[in-house]
DNA sequence: AGTTTTCCGTACTCTTCCGTATGGGCGGCT
DNA sequence: AGCCGCCCATACGGAAGAGTACGGAAAACT
């Protein structure tokens, strides 16, 4: 298996630090537990950085360049708004280790040394999202909310999957689960969208 | 202001521990800060409970106890399913605290001490979306689904509000949003109902 | 009035973690 | 060979919280 490095570097101490976030809470980073997990001690840690804020600070950080960069990039290639709205859901609920982080984050959003990532990371994805319903013909004001909406319908599925697993279809069900999702939170362009701004006859 | 109550109970101590969860997570929980707080000492505490387990354990009990009948009563007096759905999203999302608190509880879903609590509360309020759901005329099959997609945005909603509340509509804007939220995630019982079971003539 | 029960304060010990001081192995460089 | 800089181990002090032991005030009970 992954062989000893000869040394660290402060990466692998970030990365340890986000693993150790992802299933444990900001709390559970701890230098002492981080050192013993990777097979070393404090006087390894204290090279590194100057104090545990140093490391939190470098880990989110790091979360938060990979986060807006990354999944961003992934979707931007597609063309049509529709393919890539679909893209970037499929992308968000793909990975499952990168949800368990989001929502650890997002727990310690009162702290101040993740709430601005936090804010900006959600902040992005939002930006993004409402470009491409934007994309879609919408105006910005409408845009602005089915974007919001998806976003949320997005976060509340990650947590969803997380509590209660066995709430979300299983399997080849999960799928069939997204395509009701996508087909509801992309109204489609020349149709009668569903209450774009909600006038509808009884 | 509140008076001094002459002596402390269990349930003091339950209470202060939920709070103590709400803005600062499970691990914030802790027995001297909370003392502190009320103006005792750990003398006081180690007299009501056992250890600290059992604080946490007794705090989870009590709110998971108020979570699963409390909100739930208020909207099963409503008759028409429809009104009853809306009756539960705009209750759902009128308690910040409410909101907090579970989020807290829900980030430490980990802990085997809350893990069950937290699937509880979530599996009922499901079971409940659920119903209401068949009561408009659904099959079990599409009730599930839509429940399941009804509460994700209800999840998300909250987590957005808590770290990025700019996001949402300001104010009289958010009953708009309220709006889209219910006309989308309410598909009409006689219309034409959004993919109900996905197929729709191109 | 005397006793018991209830509720809390005080004063310890023990553990865990943060931070610091200090030294040493080890490879590169001259 | 000798020096230097990188990386880490060891050993310490201190803070904070979990429990425990014990004592005491004050109300309740008899």
């Amino acid at each position: 298996m992954g062989q000893q490095k000869p040394t660290l570097s402060a990466e692998d101490w970030a990365d340890a630090a986000l693993e150790a976030m992802a299933d444990g809470g900001l709390d559970s980073v701890a230098v002492e537990p981080l050192a013993r997990k990777l097979g070393v001690t404090k006087g390894s840690f204290y090279w590194h950085f100057a104090n545990r804020d140093s490391l939190v600070r470098a880990a989110v950080e790091r979360w938060a360049q990979r986060e807006t960069e990354q999944i961003i990039e992934r979707a931007r290639g597609v063309k049509q708004p529709r393919k890539r709205i679909q893209t970037v859901f499929k992308a968000a609920n793909g990975s499952e280790r990168e949800g368990h982080l989001y929502l650890a984050l997002a727990a310690a959003s009162r702290d101040p040394r993740v709430a601005d990532f936090v804010h900006k990371v959600s902040q992005r994805r939002l930006e993004f999202l409402t470009e491409c319903y934007e994309a879609l013909g919408l105006i910005e004001r409408d845009a602005r909310k089915w974007a919001t909406f998806a976003y949320s319908t997005f976060l509340g599925t990650l947590q969803l999957r997380r509590d209660n697993p066995s709430a979300l279809p299983a399997g080849p069900f999960f799928n069939e689960y997204l395509r009701l999702l996508i087909e509801t939170l992309i109204p489609r362009p020349g149709e009668q969208a569903p209450a774009a701004s909600a006038e509808r006859a009884a």
